[in-house]
RNA sequence: GGAGAGGUACCCAAGUGGCUGAAGGGGCGGGUUUGCUAAACCUGUAGUGGGGUGUAUACCCUAGCGAGAGUUCGAAUCUCUCCCUCUCCGCCA
């Protein structure tokens, strides 16, 4: 969400930048609602001056005595206007808020401005790892089901399409994915948290899959609760509502969860194996962070995501998303895509975003500034990794001729010493 | 799921319609005195959101006692709805 004050003193920079989003925006009706917003408060709020002072009046009155009747009158034509106001400046104020919730977040001026995928930047790449073969690499749903180690008839059999069951050395492969890619993030400073899976409506808002995204998520039907679709709800919301002192941030956490997604509208895409799937295992890093250094907090975040796939010894790159690719709430995005060579091309397997201002401002978390003044942080989040595409993307890299796949040095701890999956 | 008790500031807590724009403790900040790992006394402690005036510092108004609605000239206090916490019972990994 974006400060009203600031949307409206910037009309100009806003609209530029939803324009530059791909979304066409006008803020006229925002600014002239603001502004009667602005003035019925004002008289509103002079009546209730006069009320109180009339209320004091009449008590004084009462107590000696004496006839307070035609006060008496006269407020309640007072009080009968000001609940008259009050409703209407609720009315005003709840259409503002809703209007606001709407407004992605400002693109950072380091972000490159275009319309679609096709005008990301590439901002570096590691392709040290990337492996020559000398036989056809095969895709990883492929592999994964002729070493029994993925059984989607199976998934689809007790869920439905874009779900996947892992088996044997595929079930401690993705736990080791998970708990090592944990471990990383621990030493890398993160706080491990376990956290509810179903949320409520005001997390979800307040990291901004609601009220827009809605049919994105999995919902309870008798309860007010949602899946979450990644730990970020629940991680970004721990804090919200306080106002956190300077010296605690930044305040990292890491979370390992399944997340939940109902995929609505890519039918068809990336039907087979671990890409698209409507439950997936991720570990996710959060940042709390002062306002002037959220940038350096990004980039720092944005390696600790990257030290995964140098690990792994799997080849990557750091994209930039451009205006148009960028996410509801981010001011700035990197992606990071693994190389799948089976595919024959690059994967999303993290993403990471500073979000500014801008989801603070709608869980009202703020922090004390060493003069005393209060104003809101900022949040960042990314992917460390999804394990899902991370197994994907060893399944592909690390396969052999024969079929079986070679366990990536650093999970063989986690795999009890395993060093190759075969049949 | 059933029955009961609660939710007041950083914490505890008093408060059933108007000198409560919230008593009293504790904690924390400042001060005084005596002096040694501190005590006693004095004093401050509603932060914040919103609106306005002014501009380096400020001031005024308004909201705020779990949330929302209602009654009333006036609500922490009365009524209703919801949320949450605790205790007992039931169920349960």
């Amino acid at each position: 969400m974006l400060d009203i004050r600031f949307v409206c003193d910037n009309r100009k920079k806003i609209e530029k930048a939803m324009k530059n989003r791909g979304m066409k925006i006008s803020l006229d009706d925002l600014v002239s609602l603001d502004k009667a917003r602005r003035e019925s408060l004002k008289e509103v709020e002079e009546l209730k001056h006069k009320r109180n002072n009339s209320s004091e009046k009449i008590a004084v009155l009462k107590r000696e005595k004496k006839d307070a009747g035609n006060l008496i009158k006269e407020m309640q034509e007072v009080s009968r206007r000001i609940k008259e106001m009050d409703t209407e400046v609720k009315k005003v104020e709840s259409k503002v808020r809703e209007f606001l919730l709407t407004l992605p977040n400002i693109p950072h001026d380091s972000v490159p401005v275009g319309k679609d995928l096709k005008e990301n930047k590439v901002v570096r790449e590691d392709l040290s790892n990337k492996k020559a073969f000398d036989f056809e690499p095969r895709e990883h749903a492929d592999i994964g089901e002729s070493l029994d180690i993925m059984d989607i008839p199976s998934a689809v059999k007790l869920a439905e399409s874009r779900f996947v069951m892992l088996k044997g050395k595929g079930a401690l492969l993705e736990r080791a994915l998970m708990r090592f890619m944990l471990d990383e993030q621990i030493k890398n400073g993160y706080l491990e948290v376990m956290p509810p899976l179903l949320v409520n409506k005001k997390a979800m808002t307040g990291t901004g899959q609601l009220p827009k995204f809605e049919a994105e998520l999995y919902r309870c039907r008798d309860d007010e609760l949602y899946l979450i679709p990644t730990a970020e709800v629940p991680l970004t919301n721990i804090h919200s509502g306080q106002i956190l002192s300077e010296d605690r941030l930044p305040l990292k956490y890491v979370a390992c969860t399944p997340c939940f997604r109902r995929e609505a509208g890519s039918y068809g895409k990336d039907t087979k194996g671990l890409i698209r799937n409507h439950q997936f295992n991720k570990v996710e890093i959060v940042k709390f962070s002062k306002p002037g250094d959220s940038y350096d907090q990004l980039e720092g975040l944005l390696s600790d995501a990257e030290g995964i796939l140098k690990l792994l010894k799997i080849p990557y790159r750091v994209v930039l998303l451009c205006t148009g690719d960028m996410g509801f709430g981010a001011a700035k995005t990197y992606d990071l895509e693994v190389w799948m060579p089976g595919e024959n091309n690059w994967r999303e397997i993290s993403s990471c975003s500073n979000f500014t201002d801008f989801q603070a401002r709608r869980m009202n978390i703020r922090h004390r500034d060493a003069d005393k003044s209060v104003s809101f942080i900022h949040t960042l989040n990314g992917s460390g990794l999804a394990a899902g595409r991370t197994f994907a993307a060893v399944l592909e890299n690390y396969q052999a001729k024969d079929g079986t796949v070679d366990v990536p040095e650093v999970l063989r701890p986690y795999m009890n010493g395993l060093e190759r999956i075969d049949r």
